[in-house]
DNA sequence: AAAAACATGAATGAATTTTTGCAAATATTT
DNA sequence: AAATATTTGCAAAAATTCATTCATGTTTTT
């Protein structure tokens, strides 16, 4: 954990709202110079405080109308099950993210498809056939929002 | 809905995996110029395919130390209702994202904290304090995965 | 087969961004 | 209060990157 003061925050925060942002724009905004904003932004990533950038990507206008989150519990699960379970999600592609979690379930996965048909391919065929396997449970996207979340 | 060559998809998977990369760039590793592929790209941003750009965010280090989903069954759900529920959640700091699903629950949230108690601050005082609330169901993440799913 | 539409690479100019000194100011430690 | 360390702003260089032009080659349409 690293303790940042106001500036850092708020370079943070300025990355937040919009990731291509330059040193120098954000410097304006906070109102240091450039070469300090850059020098500050610098040591956030060589810290892998900023640890990067994701894309964005408009996954309708790709074809993939729909997206859903599965809460999978494992029928058994020692280590080696979690470890073949884990491969074996990773390996199909319409897997977005594969979460371990405590609780209800013990995986989470966001799962896209082209449309309800697709979905139900994927289930079948990719999900239920996955090593250790136990009760599936499902939720369809509807809308999403994303949000800054807390930085200081 | 856009459909693109082989190309524009290896262009997609290059800024999947670091959306950094210049055009020029790109272009050296599909073996394409620069100027062929910085049109693609912008072809592809006017297209509203490459929405945008997210920040990676290191929430460790910035003393998060606990994430949680929560799903949520509301008690009421009128039209009404489900607009107050989503305007309040917006509202507090430590929810990083607001789906809106169809299934068990009718909302799911990512919910972040600096410790266990202090989720448990935000459950208490925020989360079933929210208009409408019934059930609440939690799962604490351990690990997490993205991957690039599905491009073309 | 000719014409039109389109994508490409090479070259290039403009613009932006990333870096690096260095002296002054600020903060911290002794 | 002196000494040390840190951070800053200014200035400027170095390196990329973005963006355009133009001639050529390719594909599609007519």
């Amino acid at each position: 954990m690293i303790d940042l003061d106001e500036t850092d925050r708020g370079i943070l925060r300025a990355l937040a709202d919009d990731a291509t942002l330059s040193a120098g724009e954000i410097g304006r905004r906070l109102g240091i110079s450039q070469p300090a904003c850059w020098r500050r932004i610098k040591r956030l990533q060589d810290n892998k405080v900023l640890a990067g950038q994701r894309l964005d990507l408009d996954l309708q206008k790709l074809g993939f109308t729909v997206t859903v989150f599965l809460g999978i519990k494992l029928a058994t699960k020692g280590r080696v099950s979690l470890d073949d379970f884990e491969r074996a999600v990773i390996a199909i592609p319409e897997v977005q993210t594969v979460q371990h979690v405590l609780g209800m379930y013990d995986y989470r996965l966001r799962v896209v498809a082209r449309d309800i048909p697709d979905f139900e391919r994927v289930l079948r065929r990719r999900i239920m056939t996955l090593p250790g396997v136990g009760n599936v449970e499902a939720n369809v996207l509807l809308s999403e929002e994303r949000l800054a979340g807390p930085i200081g």
